[in-house]
DNA sequence: GTGGTCTAGACCACA
DNA sequence: GTGGTCTAGACCACA
């Protein structure tokens, strides 16, 4: 389920939006699946249905969900949303090394930095599924 | 000179912390050497002072500058600031490559992108100095 | 057959009303004929049959078709269809060139972007009837 | 100054959208130049300002004005906006008659049409600037 | 039921 | 001052 922080500096709406991209990106939520009413997912997470709708208008902007007016939010059925979050993922890490060359990085910086984080992720992955 | 983006979410003051930062990274800024003034460096990027005033009490906060009543403000001498530095970009890039496993970058994903990162840096590097 | 937007914000009964109006105007569907049946065609374009209904409603006051209780729903055999709806026609686009006076649109304009249409309307027309 | 029809089925938002994009292209509005405060405009126009706001941050996304947090928001300096209305006018004209076309007007129906149209400009022209 | 729009009013960060 | 976010609540059209 969507956990909120409302301390953030980031906008609610906007965590919503990461959030469902985040349920798309590893299949929790699959192409033309409808996702909860707008009111329903505001009463659930104990926010206003205006917020709802302010993520899901980015979220429409941006081709990720498509909205029938009167039947509810779907997942876009076009093209294949896992591979464009892996590109623009990809091209994230490629930005954020490059603004952190200036500090002064290595490249080995970066291969020890991808292998403890990987590290981590095996365990986590070995561990628990509940 | 400091380029600013009055567009981006970031705060105006916080991108001028980020600047005087990176200046500092590179050498441009040494340490115990002055800082432009106040007033001067508000008049340069055609802002508001109080703006030039907020990041530098932000940078004094962090131990980054010093300012001495009636003389001006610093880059401290006490510090290795490029050790911390680089510790934050390192920091920052684990932070970075861990937020995106979720979209499916594998470990292969980040060597790719720290190799093309360093390959263009050091053509940059060997190519032109104007 | 009847292709509808479920995404645009015209109405999907609005559609409706539009696309048998087309069939009208083109002659796929001539005076006096019988519409299908609104269940049918509910069934048809996997929509309400409500939705349908409200569409064949809409016609009816405007006399485009008209109902026959038990009977069906029926094109009207009465007014000249095809005459009202060129006026209409026209009165659309005298309508639109006004609205886009503002933005600086030209009378030559008008008669280039007539031009191209008609071109290419004709090239359709001499060609392939599949 | 900016009139509003609220019983339109066009929402108040787009309305305004519509207005300032006129205003632009009239000349009304220059490049760089700034817009009404968002709380100003809305106490002029005796709505909310979140209604502002959304139409602000809809012209946003076109690259149509741009906004500086805390200082205001301001027609886009970029590319010509007029040229990019005028063409945007020239394609809804096209489309208008495109649209027509299956109701049977004539290349010569558009020709009386535009005719018709600039005539009634002209006058408006030739007459009363107050 | 479902989304869309709008208001009144509040609080916040930034310039 | 200026924009950004959010809530509570209302009304609407459509399906």
């Amino acid at each position: 389920m969507l956990i909120l922080n409302l301390q953030s500096r980031i906008p609610i709406y906007e965590q919503i939006c990461d959030k469902i991209k985040e349920s798309i990106a590893i299949g929790e939520l699959q192409k033309g699946q409808k996702l909860p009413a707008v009111r329903a997912l505001a009463k659930e997470l104990g926010i206003n249905h205006n917020t709802i709708q302010k993520a899901f208008s980015h979220l429409e902007r941006e081709n990720i969900v498509m909205t029938i007016s009167g039947k509810g939010t779907f997942v876009s059925e076009q093209i294949d949303l896992k591979v464009i979050f892996r590109k623009q993922a990809i091209q994230a890490v490629s930005d954020c090394i490059e603004k952190n060359l200036i500090y002064g990085i290595s490249r080995q910086d970066v291969l020890n930095a991808a292998d403890r984080v990987f590290a981590q992720y095996q365990n986590k992955e070995a561990g628990g599924h509940d």
